[in-house]
DNA sequence: ACCTGCATGTAATTAGTTACATGATTTT
DNA sequence: AAAATCATGTAACTAATTACATGCAGGT
C-alpha cells in the first residue's frame, strides 16, 4: 500500500497535520506499519492538489504554515476504490530475527542485549495500544480487531522471548568453539 | 540488512545457487524476510568479485552457466563484522492488517476472503517451518530458536483469526449503513 | 543556556520491485 | 501440447530513507 492510500486511511478517522500523522504511524500503527516525514509530506501535498484532501492553514511554529488536513467526499470515494485493489500482503522484515538466526556468529552478550531491546520495543508498542484503546473506547470493529490482534501477537512474542532466552544463551555457551563454525570473536580471544 | 549480508548469512549454512537462495528466502525465511531475483543476482556477483564468495560453474539450463556459490573465510569474517553493525529493527509491513483496520469501508464478503487468504499463507509458512525442521534436525541453537518463535507466532495469529473472525463479521453487518462513514458499495446499492 | 517537542518541506541517495530476455527438462 | 520448474542476468522504474534547512515555545 502506498503512502498516499495510507494517509487517506489515517485521515478518514480524523483530521490531522502531517506531523500528527507521523506520530500516529509510529505510535498507534507501529506494530504493522511504518512511514516517515519524507514520504508523508509529498503524499499530502499531492492528494490536496487532486482534491482528495482539503486543509486549513494556520500560522505555525517555524516559517511554514501549519496545515490541518481533512479528507473530502471525493477522497473517501477514492480511498474505497483504492482499497478494493489492494492485495493483502503481510510481510515481516526483521533484522532482529535474522541476527538471532545467526546467533552462533554473535557474542552471547550481544544476543542478550538484542533480546532486551526487542522486549523494550514490545512493551512500548503494547503501551501505545493500551493508550489508543483508552482514548477511543468505541472504535469501529476493524480497529478493535486489529488492536486486539496486535496485543495478542506482541504478548505472545514477549512471552516466548522471556521463556526461552535462557536456554538459547546456554545452548550458545555450550557450543562455544565446538563443531562447525561457532562464534569466534574477531579479536580472537578463543585461545 | 542489505541483500548482500543476507546472502552471506544464507550461504554460511550451505552452498547454493542464486535460484536456491530465492527459494530458501521465500520458503524457509518467509516469515521474517523476503527478497527477489533482482536483488540476489547482483549481490552474489558483487560478493564474488570481492572474494567473499567463490563459485563453481557448470553448464546449466538456458544459455548462462549454473553457478553454485560458497562462502570463503574472508566472507565469513566480513559477515561477522557486518552483523556486529546491524541494528535489530523489526518491522511488520502489513496491508492485510491495514485492510482489516479499514474493514468498515470494505464489503463484509471481502473481509471474509481476506481472512481466508491470510490463514492459507500462515498454513504454508507453518508447513515450510515443519519441513525445514524435519530436514535439518540438529540445527544451530539460533536457527531452532527462530523456527520455534516463528511457529508460535504463526499459530497464535491463526488461532486469533479463527476465534474472532465471526464476531468481526457480525459487528460489521450490524453497523451496515449506520453511524458515521460505514461501508457503502461504490456501485451504490444502499438505496 | 540547552534540549525536546512542534511543524513543514526539498533534495539526494539508496534500494527494492518488475519486466524483459533466453532456453532445456520434466510433469500434466 | 502446454505449463511448471530450473536457472541466470540486465534495465527501467518506483519508492523509501536520510540528510538538510528553518525556527518558535516551553520545560530543565
Amino acid at each position: 500500500m502506498d503512502t498516499e492510500t495510507l494517509c487517506l486511511c489515517a485521515l478518514s478517522f480524523e483530521p490531522a497535520t502531517g506531523y500528527d500523522l507521523k506520530l500516529r504511524f509510529e505510535r498507534v500503527y507501529a506494530h504493522f506499519y511504518a512511514t516517515g516525514f519524507g514520504s508523508i509530506y509529498p503524499a499530502l501535498a499531492k492528494l490536496a492538489r487532486e482534491g482528495l484532501l482539503e486543509f486549513t492553514a494556520t500560522p505555525g511554529p517555524g516559517p511554514k504554515p501549519r496545515k490541518r488536513y481533512s479528507i473530502t467526499d471525493k477522497g473517501r470515494h477514492a480511498m474505497r476504490e483504492r482499497l478494493e485493489a489492494v492485495e493483502p500482503v503481510h510481510r515481516v522484515h526483521s533484522d532482529f530475527l535474522m541476527l538471532l538466526l545467526m546467533a552462533d556468529h554473535l557474542a552471547p552478550a550481544r544476543v542478550d542485549t538484542l533480546i532486551d531491546q526487542r522486549l523494550e520495543q514490545i512493551e512500548e508498542q503494547l503501551a501505545a495500544i493500551g493508550k489508543a484503546r483508552a482514548s477511543s473506547s468505541d472504535a469501529p470493529p476493524g480497529v478493535e480487531f486489529v488492536r486486539d490482534l496486535g496485543q495478542t501477537m506482541l504478548h505472545t512474542a514477549a512471552d516466548f522471548l522471556q521463556t526461552h532466552r535462557a536456554s538459547l544463551i546456554s545452548a550458545l555457551a555450550a557450543g562455544e568453539g565446538a563443531p562447525s563454525s561457532r562464534h569466534e570473536s574477531i579479536s580472537g580471544e578463543t585461545a
